[in-house]
DNA sequence: CTATGGCACGGATT
DNA sequence: AATCCGTGCCATAG
């Protein structure tokens, strides 16, 4: 307690870190950096403290970052949308946890979580020669978002003065560490490799892998008559591939246009909680430190002394800024769960049309602000998908979605100027050449290439 | 000739 | 001020 106070002052720390001294606005922080930051100060400046033990909820016994119930309690008792924050700590814990919210939380490793590069390396670093530390490292660095090397191994080769064996040694251990394929050059040689890890695979799978091109357009039968296969047994394989398999190793879900990697903690988790037949909405923020900040009473005290009074004041400062900071995005997130609540309990096609100016006349919160706490942060849906928080505000992707559901029903392959009229008369006046984009985002190939596969039938 | 993708422009959004 | 998005025009492929 007294070392606080009576830790030496050092004189250079009047130049505090940059960080600090702008920290008027926090919104545009993300859980995690601002943890840091947080951590930072508290390194630095001897007035702030932290008071390990939070407010727990009187029901459940969940810490909680305000007084009162947690939100799940809370929930139980009336409204329709709950916000309430708990510290980041605790929901390190809840993360990857059941989904039940009345359930207790059984806690699994809340270890740090590594980026890609990291994350592979551990893996294979029991296998490496120290000799080859060098190369894996490079072929490591060599990675684009998806797992893909972007360099040839040839070039690594050169550059190392080595033979190629040996670059393709190390890349071997990348390929067979999770997740699986990375490392790959291709998508093709990342499936090839995936598939060594089955002990039994369906016969047609490699010939179709073979033929990529014709598998995407879904041109089973040509596949099948190319390789002395019949077409149902392509589609098997076709459907073991989608579903066992794929192409872009350290993307988490493709197939959707998304690119959402898998490590990392949301900001914020959206649960349903069913009560007597009424749903209602529970929106769990996350606190970026685990106890209760505040200013160090014995600071306080002796405060007219003007050497110490820049702590004071920063930290001062830093204390409002955060509640600043966490009362806002509680307002946010109430606004957002209560207007796009259809979206997060259904998905897709129930979001609404929505702008940020929208939202900050709503809250009379400035425009530039409710952009701020939206960039760069990412909430998890009550599917376990963790999406950015701007996908709130895209406007197209309900239409997006419209066209999917029609193009799956189409009984014969719409041109996309009928698609366009069809959408216009859902309600959703596109232009045909609009279609044409969402289409190739949607990864929906144009009408010529859609065979009708006529394989509706569960 | 029809369907589709590329380029680029203007208006809205951030 | 910078960026994103829908759309029109045109070239090209089938």
């Amino acid at each position: 307690m007294f070392q606080q106070i009576l830790r030496p002052i050092q004189a250079q720390h009047t130049s505090t870190s940059p960080s600090l001294a702008q920290t008027m606005n926090l919104l545009h922080l993300t859980t995690d950096e601002l943890r840091q930051q947080i951590e930072g100060a508290l390194a630095q400046n001897p007035a702030l403290e932290v008071i390990e033990s939070l407010p727990h909820c009187p029901a459940c016994n969940r810490p909680v970052a305000c007084k009162g119930l947690c939100g799940v309690c809370a929930a139980r008792q009336e409204a329709q949308t709950i916000v309430f924050t708990s510290p980041l700590e605790y929901a390190g814990k809840s993360r990857g946890a059941t989904r039940d919210p009345y359930g207790e939380i059984e806690a699994p490793e809340a270890e740090e979580i590594p980026g890609l590069a990291v994350h592979l390396l551990r893996q294979i670093s029991p296998e490496l020669e120290k000799a080859d530390r060098a190369i894996a490292a490079h072929l490591l660095t060599a990675l684009d978002e998806d797992g893909l090397l972007q360099t040839s191994p040839g070039e690594i080769a050169a550059y190392f003065h080595i033979p190629l064996s040996r670059v393709e040694a190390v890349r071997r251990l990348i390929q067979r560490a999770t997740p699986l394929g990375c490392g790959s050059r291709t998508s093709q040689e990342a499936l090839l490799s995936q598939c060594e890890h089955f002990s039994s695979l369906p016969p047609a799978v490699t010939a179709c892998l073979e033929h990529l091109e014709w598998l995407g357009q879904e041109k089973f039968a040509a596949i099948a008559q190319q390789n002395g296969f019949s077409t149902p047994e392509i589609e098997s394989a076709a459907r073991f591939i989608r579903q066992n398999l794929n192409p872009y190793p350290a993307r988490a879900w493709w197939g959707q246009a998304t690119r959402q990697v898998t490590y990392q903690t949301p900001d914020v988790i959206f649960q349903p909680l069913e009560r007597n037949g009424r749903v209602a909405l529970v929106v769990e923020i996350f606190l970026p430190y685990a106890g209760q900040l505040r200013i160090n009473p014995l600071y306080r005290q002796v405060n007219q002394d003007g050497e110490w009074r820049a702590d004071l004041e920063q930290a001062r400062q830093l204390i409002k800024s955060l509640r600043h900071r966490q009362t806002a995005f509680e307002m946010l997130l109430a606004r957002l769960a209560a207007l796009q609540r259809d979206f997060i309990l259904h998905g897709e096609n129930h979001l609404r049309p929505l702008t940020r100016a929208r939202l900050a006349e709503d809250l009379l919160f400035h425009e530039s602000t409710i952009s701020r706490a939206v960039a760069a942060k990412t909430a998890q849906l009550p599917n376990g998908h963790i999406i950015p928080l701007s996908r709130f505000f895209e406007k197209n992707r309900s239409v997006r979605s419209a066209l999917k559901t029609l193009v799956a029903e189409e009984t014969r392959p719409l041109s996309d100027d009928e698609l366009a009229a069809a959408l216009t008369q859902l309600g959703y006046p596109v232009a045909r050449r609009t279609i044409a984009k969402y289409r190739s985002m949607e990864g929906i190939l144009p009408a010529s290439q859609r065979k009708h596969t006529t394989l509706r039938v569960p």
